[in-house]
DNA sequence: GGATTGACATCCC
DNA sequence: CGGGATGCCAATC
């Protein structure tokens, strides 16, 4: 029944259209908790693991993969490619072409 | 039930 | 300009 801040972040994480971005903010946010950002963070890891979750569409602020190599940039830089996303410089999308931005 | 965690965001110097 | 410090919030351990 209650939702919690958990359920409602996968649900907006779910929401999120293939071939669009978002930031751990904008997520928060939508969720009802704007500076929850870190908090999505550690959703992602907890939930992907239990389901699959588009969760290489969040990226941080700067429109940068949020990654470093060795946890998995390039498997995310691939990931977003493959839906059209030009990733630039290994880890850097446009976040004024790509962002999501819902109703 | 308190401490820890986290792929952030922002301000500060 | 760049790195460091700080705030933040809720689930997980």
């Amino acid at each position: 029944m209650s939702e919690s801040f958990t359920d409602i972040v996968v649900k907006v994480i779910k929401k999120i259209p293939k071939g669009k971005v978002a930031t751990y903010g904008q997520i928060a946010a939508l969720s009802g908790s704007p500076r929850a950002a870190r908090q999505v963070v550690r959703i992602l890891h907890t939930q992907s693991k239990k389901e699959k979750l588009p969760w290489h569409r969040i990226i941080n602020s700067k429109g940068e993969i949020a990654l470093r190599e060795f946890e998995g940039l390039e498997e995310q830089r691939e990931l977003l490619e493959k839906e059209g996303i030009v990733v630039k410089n290994k880890n850097a999308i446009d976040l004024k072409i790509y962002q999501w931005h819902p109703k």
